[in-house]
This record gives C-alpha cells, structure tokens and sequence, in this order.
DNA sequence: TCAAAAGTGTTAATCCTACACCCATGC
DNA sequence: GCATGGGTGTAGGATTAACACTTTTGA
C-alpha cells in the first residue's frame, strides 16, 4: 500500500475568454521571473496546500478586473511530469467566461493582453494545449448550453450573438434560420420600445436581453442547438 | 509572485464502467487502511511525485484485471481542500470503460466487487461525488460519440446495445427507431449468416461488429444522437 | 435619393415519434 | 402447435437548410 507523497505543487492557469463584439479573445499574460522569465503564458499561480483552488482562481481574477462577475468552472487538470521544470506541478486549470462591457474600461495589469485565437503565441509549459482544449470546451458548450449571458452585454441585438456563435464555431450562420431559432428558443426578451444604432452606421435593431428564469433552466437541462 | 508549495499530494480514483449484458456496473473496492479502514472506495491509489497520473490508472487497472484493454480518460481533478484528513490530497480520477467480456473470466482481487448505480454505497472521502460526476458524463458521451466498442462484447445484438443505452441514460427507448438509427449510422457491420441464439431461449439474432473505419472516424468528429 | 444593415417567409428534404403485426425458431 | 422474442414499415409532425427581397434609416 503506497502512502502519500506530499512533495507536489499546485498551481491554476486561467483560460479567459471574452467577447468583444467582434471576436472571442483570451487574456495572456508574461511571464516575470523564471523559469521562462518573458514568455507569454496564461494568467497563473501557484496554489498553497490550504488554499482552495477556485477560491485562488477567482481571487487571481479579481485582482485583474477589479470586479466578481465571472463564470468559473474547472477546464482540467494537467498533471504531465515534467510540465515545470522546478518539479511536480499539477496544474488544475479554470475555464472563465468575462463579460466584455463589464471589464473593458478598466485597465489591465502591465504585462497583460488581449489575443485572437489566430495570433498564436508560443506559450511556456504545456499552456498551448490549454488553450487548444478550452477552444474545444467552448465550442462544444456553445450547443449544449445557453452562453451568451457571460459574454454579450445586458442588452444585445441578434446580430451580436450571431457574430459571438460564428466566432466560436468559425463558421458562419445563416442569418435568418439563427434568428427564428433564438428567438423561438425563449431565452431571449425583446427590450419594449428600445432600439438603437448599430456601432457605425444606418439602421438601429433590436435589442434584447436574456429571460433569466428561461435562463438558468437551460442552463441545468441543456439543450441541443443544431447549428 | 508566489513559490510552489511541494507540499500537497496526489491521488487517483477510478470510476470503471462494465456492462454486463443486462446492466451498467461500476467496481468499488474496500479500504483497508486507515483512515476509513473498510470503508467502501473506488478503487484508489496514491500517485509519487515521480509518477505519470495516467500510467498509475493504467498500472492499477492491470494489477486488478490482468489486461491492458481499456478505454481511459481523466474525468476531473477533485482537489477539496479538507477531502483528505491527512493532508492536501488532489485527486484526479479517471473514468475507465471495461469489456466485460474480457474482464468477467478473472477474479477479483479481493474486496473489489461490482455494483448498481441504484445500490448506493456511503462511500469515504468526496468519492460518492465522483460517482455522480462519471455519470453525468457517461450520459453525455453516450449522446455525442461511440461508445459501444469498449463497453460491448465484440459481437453484439442490436437488443444489447440498446439494452445498453437504456441503461445510461435510464429510459426505455423505442426498438423500432433505435434500430433504424443504428442501422442507417453506418458504424455497424451485420455479421454475415451468423446469428445465435440469445441467452436462453427462442429465436436467434443477428450479429454485429463495430466498423472500426467508422467508429474512429464519428470518435472524433462526433455526433449527435437525439435519444 | 442612395447606401447600408435590419428584418422577414417559404419550400423541400430530412428526421423524429408513435405505433402493431408477422415470422422464425425452440420447446 | 404454441409461446417467445426478433424483426420490420408507415404516416404525421417537427425541424432543418437553403435561399432573396423589402424596409428603415442616416447621410
């Protein structure tokens, strides 16, 4: 019988996708001290043996943005043995979804941006496959579940949550079919009265906002969107 | 900037899935001990800081059923700070797919046994929790990709994978529809002339294999069953 | 009045669901 | 020859995919 072997770190990297109308980004950060001093790595800490890893996670977070409004759930463990170069460092990373008209005014920390998933950096550790698999999990989430509440503003037009799904897909949506689903889907409130301009030019749309009953049921049930 | 804290550990529990022709079962084992010395467990073992996690799973799975042929993955890392009474003990378990064709010949170790999902056991530590968290997945997956080929004998009836199905996802299913659905999905082979006789009585019944070509081709790509 | 994006319906094909009887065989 | 489970088809409804023009507004 083997006994435990308490010679293990911990530490959580963060995948934080935002949406900025336009594209889906993630956050990265650099590294400053080493090993790797400089390289470009996901927002990480270490995990003392008495601290809660969401708990460590989400205080990281805070500490970026300033403010609370995440969903935070555990992407995976990636436990590789010579991930680190210090030793055995599991790393148990958080899958965050940030609401862009939430965070945008504030500034970032030095040393921290904003990337499109086709710059591709050249991450330290094993923090590439990070990313690879949380482009997996959003994509998959996005026809299981509803999405949009973590990502879209309070108000938003269709168009808006068709670009969001187009950009996490990467694919594109035919128009008219995308509308009748959502707004058949019940998830969505038509604002009374209220429209406005889109971001440039010509005609204002809709604007609508999520029925946070209808909300949280798909969120539990799930769904199935075909897309 | 923090420093790892070596000071945590490592375990692995592992949630295995067999179907016995009738019934979906999971092995739990006894702990013997301390702490919780004959409390029910999954099967479990410490992981040394030298140790692959996946490999541990693996090795262990040889130990109880003397063969190599399984289906793992990891499902979760369960890192609760206060699950272990000795100290800081993230486990990271695996969900596991057995055959039970392979597997049903050789004995047990001692101790381990398989049970219903119904029959529930107050296991120690988080591992009730595990339990529920590989079922959830088992349900998902099953909807998504193929599964039968590590969970069914290698020829089956179309009554055993829907005996199968049934079980996962605890509804009866029409027999009509789901033959014609599996049917049409090209990923199963009719065994030619052969049939034989089910369990114990009456008429034979057609033979299947998997297509292996298909079965890794919808492994990846995935689908979506409607059940 | 023109340019730009918003908004909107129909059709054909496919898929899902519900449902019941005949057949082949072992006993 | 009969009891048992194996095997099979259809019809109605719902859902998907493909597709283009009109409306509203700001400039």
């Amino acid at each position: 019988m083997k006994a435990p072997d308490f010679s293990a770190a911990l530490s959580t990297s963060l995948m934080i996708f935002a949406f900025d109308g336009d594209s889906v980004l993630y956050l990265i950060g650099r590294k400053k001290s080493e090993p790797y001093s400089g390289a470009s790595i996901l927002p990480s800490t270490y995990i003392n043996v008495n601290e809660s890893c969401e708990d460590v996670a989400r205080s990281m977070l805070s500490d970026i943005f300033k403010t609370e409004h995440f969903y935070v759930e555990q992407l995976n463990a990636f436990p590789r043995k010579y991930r680190h170069p210090e030793g055995r460092i599991v790393n148990i990373a958080h899958f965050v979804l940030v609401n862009w008209e939430e965070i945008s005014e504030t500034e970032l920390p030095e040393g921290y941006r904003w990337v499109h998933r086709e710059e591709h950096n050249e991450m330290a550790f094993d923090h590439n496959e990070i990313v690879a698999f949380a482009y997996e999990r959003l994509k998959r989430r996005v026809r299981h579940r509803p999405m949009g509440f973590y990502l879209l503003p309070k108000e938003f037009t269709l168009k808006e949550i068709r670009q969001l799904y187009e950009e996490v897909l990467q694919r594109p949506l035919d128009k008219r079919n995308f509308q009748k689903k959502f707004t058949r889907s019940e998830l969505l409130l038509p604002i009374d009265k209220k429209v406005i301009a889109a971001y440039g030019n010509k005609k204002p749309s809709q604007l609508y906002s999520f029925d946070e009953q209808q909300y949280a049921t798909m969120s539990i049930k799930g769904y199935d969107f075909k897309f």
